[in-house]
RNA sequence: GGGCUCGUAGCUCAACUGGAUAGAGCACGGGACUUCGGAUCCCGGGGUUGUGGGUUCGAAUCCCACCGAGCCCGCCA
């Protein structure tokens, strides 16, 4: 069946192609504004000046062609200025309903036979995972999602764990010297926190050698170069790179800590991947390609045996690929970790989610990707989102200043599991049900928070906000979609047919409207990489259904075919919600 | 110095991407059939959309200048 919004689409198109007019123009197809009758709406002014009438006029006219051959599905149609506001007939709009309740997706896109990867996450094992990193994964896997949802045949979520380079040698550092052979078993704590705290360690060490050096008249860079700390880091590192066995054998033990943690993290938070990278296997690949560069002279080695390139005839800078040392950097192993990604999908496009402040490097890779004449260049995108701050300030790992996410998880699950014990409709639940409860609210809660705001504004942090289970939460479209499971199970007589006569009410005409666009904020959300435009949808969506049951009876209702109607019309949106919400990666619980 | 992003109610965010009288939540004040689930609903105050120009039927949205905030331009990742 039908969407509104496409019929009306179709509407203008056959209207213009019978007036002889350019497809080019574009003619708005949007929501009925709140304050006017009607669903669905036309701006006439954009065909002002081709047809030489007023919108006015022009509107009107429209208003007659859809009359004419539109009857059966429109009930009414109202000229306002330039708009032209279309209500759909009951008759239509239940046949709507119906089909919705009756189908398991709506709506239906067009497959795109397109592969698209999706790296996401991307952590360094030096350290557990922040709200910032929480950010970054349930943007990049409600943006995968979204990608899936909207027809794209292959979407390929990959992980890029950052297991290699000069972070790691501090951890790493810090545990041999003062670690004593402690272990994640021994220390009763995630190997990612342990590992973490050893990080937190080095800095707070190698700051006071910095300090030292530089009230012995050093300068900061040269006393930030030259502290014993740094120096064994960067041994540790050149040490690791040349194979030696012994570094590699710490390095492994510790990485696995780490990544055990990581994925208690990602099976939390309910994040999987299709392929994980490891960038101490593609850097390498990453070193090839600079040779070959090299080789074909778009790079140049300096005297120390730096390798670089010089991108200023782009409006870029001159850039580092390889050490004096023959080490490589970030930049190095993007090379080979995208070489490896196109021989193994050739994919259409490849997405970067990662944090604002690397747009620049993003913009370097892909002008030596074009250097190289790799075909690929131009097929990267970078999803690029803003921080999350707090109140105090920016979160900052080194001085561990940083909201960790286990612990919040852990204290939002406490607080559900509080007001869980506290509701009358859930306190005779089994311990473990209530827990189950409490972690789907938990991470209803935190995931609509990230996902509210658009990505590339910054999020504020307050937890006393993020806590908050009330107004525009996640716990609000979670509790709306209990209210109308509990509906439904209440209702005696499901409605098996939608074919029936039911004049809809204000509240109903509002919630159908609203449903209509549905479709749409799935395509923008896509488009844009921006699940927040589906979040506030939802958010929408849910309010607009509370004040619904507030005012209109639905099981309570004694006339059959408005019980029925009711029924239907509520059972169409806890669908649209599940949709979304899964969509999003949001759990919605059938009770709480 | 150069590049990118963002400035909307006291605070946090929206505004269908150029459309109608700029809307929500939080906070504050008042209220809701002794509940089809009160984690809800209703009412109220609160705005020169950072400032000044421009583009046009129409600008929070596009262009220019300025002011303010953030990020980047590392042999860190």
């Amino acid at each position: 069946m039908e969407t509104p919004v496409a019929i009306v689409k179709d509407i203008v198109r056959k209207f213009l192609a019978e007036n002889n007019i350019q497809e080019s123009v574009n003619v708005p197809v949007q929501m009925t504004r709140d304050e006017f009758e009607g669903e669905v709406t036309i701006a006439s002014f954009p065909l002002a000046k081709t047809f030489k009438k007023s919108p006015q006029e022009i509107a009107s006219i429209i208003k007659e062609f859809i009359e004419s051959r539109y009857a059966d599905k429109v009930k009414h149609i109202e000229v306002k200025g330039g708009f032209v506001n279309i209500s759909f007939s009951d008759s239509y709009w239940l046949e709507f309903i119906k089909t919705l309740v009756d189908s398991d997706k709506y709506p239906v896109f067009q497959k795109k036979s397109e592969t698209v990867v999706i790296e996401f996450s991307s952590p360094n094992t030096n350290k557990p995972q922040h709200l910032g990193h929480v950010r970054n994964n349930v943007l990049g896997w409600a943006t995968a999602m979204l990608l899936k949802r909207t027809g794209t045949e292959k979407v390929i979520k990959v992980n890029l764990i950052n297991d290699r380079g000069i972070h790691i040698s501090k951890s790493m550092l810090a545990w041999l010297k003062w670690g004593n052979g402690i272990t994640p078993e021994k220390a009763g704590k995630k190997g990612d926190h342990l590992i973490g705290d050893f990080y937190v360690m080095f800095e707070k060490e190698y700051k006071k050698q910095v300090e030292e050096l530089m009230n012995k008249g050093m300068s900061k860079e040269e006393a930030m170069e030259k502290a014993p700390l740094m120096q064994e880091a960067r041994e540790l590192l050149r040490r690791w790179e040349s194979g030696d066995p012994e570094v590699l054998k710490v390095w492994r033990m510790l990485n696995d800590w780490v990544l055990k943690g990581f994925d208690e993290t990602y099976k939390r938070l309910g994040i999987e991947f299709d392929h994980i990278d490891y960038e101490s296997e593609t850097y390498k690949l990453g070193k090839e390609i600079v040779r070959e560069g090299l080789e074909k002279g778009i790079f140049y080695q300096k005297e120390d045996g730096s390798v670089w390139i010089d991108l200023t005839d782009v409006g870029l800078d001159h850039k580092l690929l390889l050490r004096s040392d023959g080490t490589s950097v970030y930049i190095t192993q993007d090379l080979g970790t995208i070489e490896l990604r196109w021989n193994r999908y050739k994919m259409d496009l490849m997405i970067y989610v990662v944090a604002e402040e690397q747009e620049y490097h993003f913009k370097v890779l892909q002008a030596i990707l074009k250097k190289l004449g790799r075909p690929y260049a131009d097929k990267i995108y970078h999803l690029s989102y803003a921080m999350v701050d707090l109140p105090t300030g920016k979160m900052k790992s080194r001085e561990g200043t940083v909201i960790d996410a286990d612990d919040l998880l852990d204290e939002l699950h406490q607080l559900a599991y509080e007001k869980i014990n506290e509701s009358p409709k859930t306190a005779s639940l089994s311990e473990e049900e209530k827990h189950d409860l409490a972690e789907k609210i938990a991470l209803g809660a935190i995931k609509f928070y990230m996902l509210r705001v658009d990505p590339k504004k910054r999020i504020l942090f307050r937890k006393e906000e993020a806590l908050d289970f009330e107004g525009y939460t996640g716990p609000f479209v979670q509790y709306t979609h209990a209210r109308i499971v509990s509906l439904w199970e209440k209702a005696q007589d499901k409605p098996a047919s939608a074919d029936f006569n039911y004049e809809f009410n204000r509240f109903e005409r509002q919630l159908l409207k609203l449903m209509a666009f549905y479709g749409e904020v799935l395509q923008e959300a896509t488009r844009k990489y921006d699940p927040s435009a589906l979040t506030n949808f939802l958010y929408r969506l849910a309010k607009e259904f509370n004040r619904y049951y507030a005012n209109t009876p639905i099981v309570k209702e004694t006339d059959s075919l408005a019980r029925s109607a009711r029924l239907l019309l509520s059972r169409a949106i806890q669908q649209i919600l599940n949709d979304g919400a899964s969509t999003l990666g949001i759990p919605l619980p059938d009770k709480m």
